[in-house]
Order: C-alpha cells, then structure tokens, then sequence
DNA sequence: CTGGATCATTGCACATAGTGCAAACTTGCA
DNA sequence: TGCAAGTTTGCACTATGTGCAATGATCCAG
C-alpha cells in the first residue's frame, strides 16, 4: 500500500464506514426510503461530514472503481498474446478482489436495473472504470491514451463488461468472472455474418 | 406523424418551449447558474408544471433520444450488405435530422464533457438509445432483443457512438456524421493486432 | 351547444439535497 | 510544546423534487 498517515488511515476508514451504511440500509429499505441523514447517523458521523465524502448520496453505493491489482496490471502489460484474451484476463482478477462483498455488489447492481437514478450512478463507475483501463491499453500499445485505438477499445470492452454485470445481477448463479468472460470472448467476431448462414 | 390532438400538439410544443429555455439559459450563464424556476419562467410555465415534463432540470438539455426515422429503419431492416455497414447508414441518419440546431446539439456536448453531472445525464440519453438499436438489431438478425448478440452489439455501437460525440464535440471541425463512420469502421478490426507489425 | 369525463396546469406545503462559511477539533511535524 | 495543515461539525440558506387538491382547458357524446 501507499503511505498511510493516521490522518489518511482514518479517512478511508469513514469512507467505508459510510459506504457500508449506505449499502446495508439501501438494500433493506429501498433507495428512496433512505437519507442522507440516516445513512450518515448509522456511519457515525453529521450529515454535514457525509457531503465530504460523497457529493451526492447515490455515489456512496458503488465501489469508487473496481479497481485492478498492480500485479495483475504488470501481467498484462508483459503479455505478449492476443490483446483481447490478455485484456481478458486482467480484467477478471477485478471480481477476485470483492470477492468478500459479493452479494452486496450483487444486490446493488440488481437495484441498479430497477431504478433509473442508480443506473446513471452505476454508469458512472464504469466511465472510471473504462478510464483505467483505456490508460492501460495505451501504455501496452505503447501510444498516447487520447489516440482512438485504446480510447475505443476501452469504451467497447467496458461496455461488455457492463452487459455481463447485468447478466450477473440478474442471472442464473453463473459467477461474475464467467460472465465477463462470456462477453469479451464475444467481442471477437461480433459482427461476422452468423445471420445468412448460407454465405461464403 | 402519429394521431396528433390539440392537447398532445400543446404538450409537444411546451416540451420543446422547455428544452428551448433550457439550452439557452444553460450555454448562456452555465449550468450551475441556471435554476428549474428560471428554466419555467422562460418557457412560460410554472416551477411546478416543469417537473411534470421533467424528473429533474438536467433532462432537459439532452434531446428525448437521438431519434431513428422510420423510413432508414426499414431500409436497414430489409438490407442485405454487412451489418457493421448497414447499421453505420442507418445510424448518421440520426444526425442529418438534428442538423438545424446542429450549435445547440455541440455546444450542450461540450459542456458535457466538463460536468460530472451532465456526464451521467448525456449517458442516460445513449442508454436509451443503445436500447432503440438493440431492438432493431434483433429484429434484423431475427432473434429475441434480450439475447445476448444484439444486446451486445447495441452496447457497443452505442459506446463507439459516444466515443464519436466526445470527439465532435471538442473536435477539428469535422461533422457528427465523419465522426460516427469513422468510430464504427474502426469497431471491425478492433482487436487484430496492429501493435507489432511484424506478425502474420 | 351543453354537460360531464379526462387530462394538464398551478399553488401550496413540505421533505430532502447540497453548499458556503467559520468555529472547534485532530493530527503532523519541527 | 506549539504552530501549520487538514478534518469535522453546526448553522443558515438555496434549490430540488413530490403529493395533494383546486382550477382550467380539451374532448366527445347526445
């Protein structure tokens, strides 16, 4: 880990603190039956606190990014195979890591296909999400992360990955990672003909 | 045009009196500036009658969807060509139809890409639209709209189209349909290895 | 054209969201 | 120990967004 005053260690205690409530509260009494206030009370802190933290309430429901492992992102940035099963492969270890929360990411997706507020929220976490990892395609393809290539391969993979979330939440008990891996392994020949089966 | 009382036509029209307002008001002082109540006044209607028409202020400024028009619909419904390219055509189709307020479209855009909160709502207007695709895409390939290959292909193509609005909106003065081509045509070959050139 | 059904608009009251500011408190560091 | 830097909180305030009930406009059948 970085370095860790008291000061930053106690930040990111609260913040979880505060995540936690959030979640457990959301997913007893529904989004809409949940306040700021409440969710503050139950993490310990004023409600004033609770705006520091987060801007707006709904973002304190959604892990601030899944984020990926340094030792994972090194793997990938060494790998020499095809770029999509490498990228496959980085992006699974993610699930690896919330693996001790997940049934309350899964019912926090779950909800987030009900209600049109926590979709945009949802949403918002994979725009960082596809940030990430746009930056990291970059750096393996060794251009700048503006240029098109990682910029589109980002949107598209993170935008697979958002399927499969959604499979997942609503799903038949297939695991988060065989979702995702379904998804991105589609990718590949998306748009090969399989329509007219009778064509060259 | 679909059966069109006084009332609806009344409906239509305060809608895009508010959507007008909206805009206007927004590119002018900015978004932060701008409340439900001076977006009202402006459209001449009440605080109140506005949030009949919208959840929140935010919706306003993005068009209800980047609407398809029937008739390139059946045109891609019943071609034969390559999917990617008959649902490139069918997609710039949308923007000719935008072009008269073609500014106002770019200038809302732009904004976008500088405000968190505009972000998510501007998402919010590709997710219905990704759904609109969706719908269509299964109905060409003839398979239900929740199986996973249209729904897979409409995400995507939504996020390349995102991907081509970021760039208009901050771009070189290239239009909305050069930029949506080129995203799309780039989603064919997306993955083949063009990093090191040397391979077979 | 009249009367009632239907739907839209509005004002009012109210709960919640979210921000700016300044005072109190905690931690870091010399 | 004491000052610098950062965090938390209360307070006041504006804006968002909703429920409700009254009013007014549009539609339609007789």
């Amino acid at each position: 880990m970085i370095a860790m005053d008291l000061r930053d260690k106690k930040k990111s205690d609260t913040e979880k603190a505060i995540r936690m409530a959030a979640v457990d509260l959301v997913l007893d009494l529904g989004l809409e039956n949940v306040t700021a206030d409440m969710i503050a009370r139950k993490a310990g802190i004023s409600t004033r606190s609770f705006f520091n933290y987060f801007a707006f309430k709904e973002e304190a429901l959604f892990p601030s990014s899944l984020d990926l492992s340094q030792d994972a992102v090194d793997r990938f940035l060494a790998a020499t195979g095809p770029l999509l099963a490498d990228l496959t492969d980085l992006l699974v270890t993610v699930f690896d890591r919330h693996e001790p929360d997940r049934d309350r990411l899964r019912g926090i997706f779950e909800l987030a296909c009900t209600s049109p507020k926590l979709v945009l929220v949802r949403d918002q976490m994979f725009l960082r999400q596809e940030k990430q990892i746009g930056a990291i395609v970059a750096r393996r393809l060794g251009v700048d992360p503006e240029d098109e290539r990682p910029v589109l391969i980002s949107a598209v993979v993170a935008a697979a990955i958002r399927v499969a979330m959604k499979r997942w939440a609503r799903g038949q008990g297939r695991s988060a990672q065989t979702e995702v891996r379904r998804s991105l392994a589609a990718l590949g020949g998306l748009f090969e003909t399989s329509q007219s089966k009778g064509r060259a």
